[in-house]
DNA sequence: CGCCTCCTCAACCAAGTGGTTGACAAAGGT
DNA sequence: ACCTTTGTCAACCACTTGGTTGAGGAGGCG
């Protein structure tokens, strides 16, 4: 599976019931009973679900007598809105360099088909 | 494969080699060769790729003679901050109210195992 | 002590995923 | 007109995934 963090992240957050689990998880802690009851799918595929939340680091399970209440890590998000943001701001800030280009720009018939003329390519 | 929209932009985003694409597009459009190239994997792997990623609505591809120039549509990001900011920001609160009472109770030797004792318990 | 509850582990299964290779369409270059 | 470049489609493969059932461990309760 996945080695680095933000990937299992973005893994576990891919499931709608993985997602509904951190949703509720967000009001309350919860056993793996109350977890599951709302889902018509046995509680060992949600005790699976809450593996994968607890492999990225998204919950932690602890002890209560047979019970195993789930607790919410809520911090590890914060690595997905990092990365998120970082791009989207980049991206946006390359939309404004662009409007900028075309704005000084009369008009360039041999340009206008894309911006791939000013593609910094490697090697 | 996932219905969801949510499910699709975070999926995709669970595999590096394509948030390695994200990340690039973010700086310039570009072609499938291109972005094919720093990766040891064959073209139709990457082809592969950003199919998933604009499946998910993370990305465009128009067409340049046989280029196929891709573009990145980061608006998408949004939705995922969204989601995300929404359940951090509802978890951060009820540890700030779990604080207060815990600070309005000045000791109380059988609640301090766990918060489990608030639990709404369904049905 | 015996049972009942809560939960995990193990084995299995169908479906999805990331990769491969091979064929081929589309468009230019010569 | 050919050949090359650029990219997709299709079939195939190993592996992961989300689900199932069955067994069993850990810990109260009568």
């Amino acid at each position: 599976m996945a080695a680095d963090p933000l990937s299992r992240v973005f893994a576990a957050l891919a499931d709608p019931t993985r997602r509904d689990l951190v949703a509720r998880l967000a009001v309350a802690d919860a056993t793996v009973g109350d977890l599951a009851e709302p889902y018509d799918v046995s509680v060992q595929a949600v005790s699976k679900h809450l593996r994968v939340l607890e492999d990225a680091g998204l919950v932690s399970r602890s002890r209560d007598a047979q019970r195993r209440p789930v607790h919410l890590e809520a911090e590890v998000l914060d690595l997905m809105t990092a990365w998120i943001e970082r791009y989207r701001r980049q991206a946006e800030e390359r939309y404004r360099r662009l409007d900028d280009v075309l704005a000084s720009m009369p008009d360039d018939s041999d340009s206008t088909t894309g911006p791939t003329t000013e593609r910094g390519n490697p090697s």
